[in-house]
DNA sequence: CTATAATACCACCCGGAGGTAGCATATGCG
DNA sequence: CGCATATGCTACCTCCGGGTGGTATTATAG
């Protein structure tokens, strides 16, 4: 029921390059603000540029910066990059083939639950996170 | 999103015991039943031993044995007893202090899931699993 | 007594997540 | 140019979940 750490520091760090409105955003930076070790980020910002959901430039004043507009960025998009996104359509207990018509003792139980966080990170945009009122990233 | 491997081994076992009808499982018997290394299983149940979830028997024929009626058997009791809870109740981005009043820019998004789930292993209980009509374990 | 079962150790292996260190490479700017 | 700052990459480390193997002890049914 939780996100994998990395998964966390991806977020945190596109949010907070989201909100600050720094165009071209450091590793440093990023580490300094978000209290994110920085040789660790170093390697995730790689991941996600990558796969483009953010764009690197090298050199004095590079970092990196959001590819795409804010409301194109969506969770599961940056979630599947960084733990891959299996565990979101998976039975809770580790039944390869779980459905409605062939189901485990649980999946009555769960499978709501588990649409529902599935609908969510498909939905919810780093325009969404951007604009919550809240200052912690 | 997904229970430790642990969690899933002891809710199915227990499960198999509700719904099998023994009164008395040994491990080699649940090990073959559910495909589950055995002694892996074994160390597993052992612990649930010492939490008073099962009952154990030494000797031929000896066992284990749940403890409680199934309705008072939740499946948070199982899966605090293997994994523990902590997970549950944690905001999704790691703040150690996230709710209403201070929230993370994820914790509106979230919070109906988290408390959903944790309202189902709350709920749940070995009586409901082995009253579905579903027949894989 | 013997076979079976739990119980209690132990040592070890594997893979993945999280984290650290060093070096190479690119680039803006004085 | 030359330096500082930045990314990029490889190797390595620790911790933990999962899993295997062994050995010995205790309890009990037949």
């Amino acid at each position: 029921m939780r996100l994998f750490k990395s998964s966390e520091y991806a977020i945190r760090s596109l949010v907070y390059m989201a909100v600050s409105g720094i165009e071209v955003c450091s590793v440093k930076t990023l580490s300094d603000a978000l209290d994110i070790p920085y040789k660790f980020l170093g390697r995730l910002m790689s991941r996600l540029g990558a796969a483009g959901i953010v764009t690197s430039q090298q050199g004095k004043l590079g970092g990196y910066s959001i590819t795409r507009p804010l409301h194109e960025v969506h969770l599961a998009d940056i979630i599947d990059v960084v733990e891959g996104l299996e565990s979101y359509d998976r039975c809770i207990l580790g039944f390869e083939t779980c459905d409605d018509k062939n189901p485990c003792p649980l999946h009555d139980q769960w499978s709501g639950h588990k649409d529902g966080i599935r609908e969510m990170i498909d939905n919810v945009t780093l325009a969404d996170l951007a604009r919550s009122d809240c200052k912690r990233i």
